[in-house]
DNA sequence: AAGTTCACAATTGTTAACAATTTATGTCAA
DNA sequence: TTGACATAAATTGTTAACAATTGTGAACTT
């Protein structure tokens, strides 16, 4: 949803070592969906500038994309910050997924002969492989992009979209207010949910999804501290 | 250190009589979406600059949230025109509002006793008002606002955006592939969605809207040419 | 007349200096 | 030590000049 689809701009721009603000978009955007940024922390201009090797227009430009997708917050003369969502938006963004997410796996269960499942199927395996390791951090990086991925088999990048940002913003929420000791994630269901699919059960499917989202919403714990990380240069440079 | 969110940002800022860049985008969405600004015309920041008298960097800062949004798009070197779906893009709209706004109406229908009507219901009036007159510029207008306004009813901030984007594409498409002898938004319609949902007849709304927004696809009739606008400053001054 | 080339005008993209605001620092008094 | 207050530093917001790109049109060739 960053930048700007051309069909008219077939320059070599990409020879530019500059990285473009969509690329500035997308890495921040990863960066908080898998918690490498955490709520609050300050993205000041110099710090990115640095950091991605570019001038100071382009970073401005970024941080009033993610703004517009509420991934951070301006401040008027005081910069910008990773959103810190309350507990209201944190009910707002489930129940948005809660209204979204059921309807589209059903219609994906209707059309599963439609469906390319190999992408999918491997992303399983990553999870469970994750998971045996005990990778936190890949594990919840995986997790927020199935559902990802689920939107991608739909083809309608308004749904995409809409999805990507509200994956974002629950990695926020479940870095916010997730007890580290429940899982994040339940084991299995992603794997239910995609064989729902798979058999063309929609209601069963659909269902699945709805409850799995509940229960990374009971999961959660309202009113827990949290850090301020500061060092940007290695967070957003890896990944 | 963390606590403290809002403090300076009530500032009077509102005395300046310089429109700021919330304003313009609003502005060029609500033209938009009344079809005063049809698609491909050219929006050239100069003459952005003079309608708003704003400098320039608030008006690119505008275009850049626009073009984020959808709603125009940004050709580099080039300038901004708006946005021309094609009939691709008219397809995922429909579909992404049939996925959402059903599943949405639904929700209301069953929570119809927490929802005020007041405006709603007078919306309706509006609406036969402007029908009557046979005012077609205020019919579309209000015919997107009261999806807009239904979205609203749900007080998810997530849901009311998406369904703007949405509406507000759908204006363009309306606007571009609409023939013009059918009615844009069938006349009882949307009282009978209200209706189904004041009575808090879940499974009526649903389906009233999915066949609601099924009508209006319908109506449609890809391949048609378009005309481009060129007196910005009267455009964008009214309303 | 159609097409090409070249130069010029108009528009957008970028940079850097400047202004305004906030944050940090340091001194002094209670 | 704490608090207030003034000053300095750092950061963001804005403006304007400059660079780069695109569109236009005249002159020229075929």
């Amino acid at each position: 949803m960053p930048s700007n689809q051309n069909k008219n701009d077939l320059k070599p721009k990409i020879l530019k070592d500059e990285p473009t603000e969509g690329f500035i978009v997308e890495r921040i955007f990863k960066a908080v969906m898998e918690q490498r940024l955490a709520p609050n922390t300050k993205l000041s201009e110099a710090r990115l500038c640095e950091t991605f090797g570019v001038g100071r227009m382009r970073v401005r430009r970024a941080l009033l994309l993610l703004s517009s997708q509420g991934i951070i917050q301006l401040h008027s003369n005081r910069g910008a910050y990773v959103s810190c969502p309350d507990s209201t938006e944190a009910k707002d963004v489930f129940s948005a997924r809660m209204l979204i997410e059921p309807p589209l796996v059903r219609q994906l269960a209707r059309n599963a002969n439609q469906i390319n499942f190999v992408e999918l199927t491997h992303h399983i395996i990553l999870e469970d492989s994750a998971r045996a390791k005990n990778d936190r951090t890949e594990i919840i990086k995986l997790s927020g992009e199935f559902h990802i991925m689920l939107a991608r088999a739909s083809g309608n990048k308004f749904i995409i979209r809409m999805i990507r940002e509200l994956v974002t913003k629950t990695s926020l929420i479940v870095g916010l207010f997730g007890s580290s000791q429940k899982a994040s994630c339940p084991d299995e269901e992603h794997a239910d949910i995609l064989q729902a699919i798979k058999s063309s059960d929609a209601e069963a499917a659909e269902m699945l999804l709805f409850s799995h989202l509940k229960h990374i919403q009971d999961a959660l714990d309202m009113g827990r501290t949290l850090e301020v990380h500061d060092d940007l240069a290695t967070i957003l440079q890896v990944g």
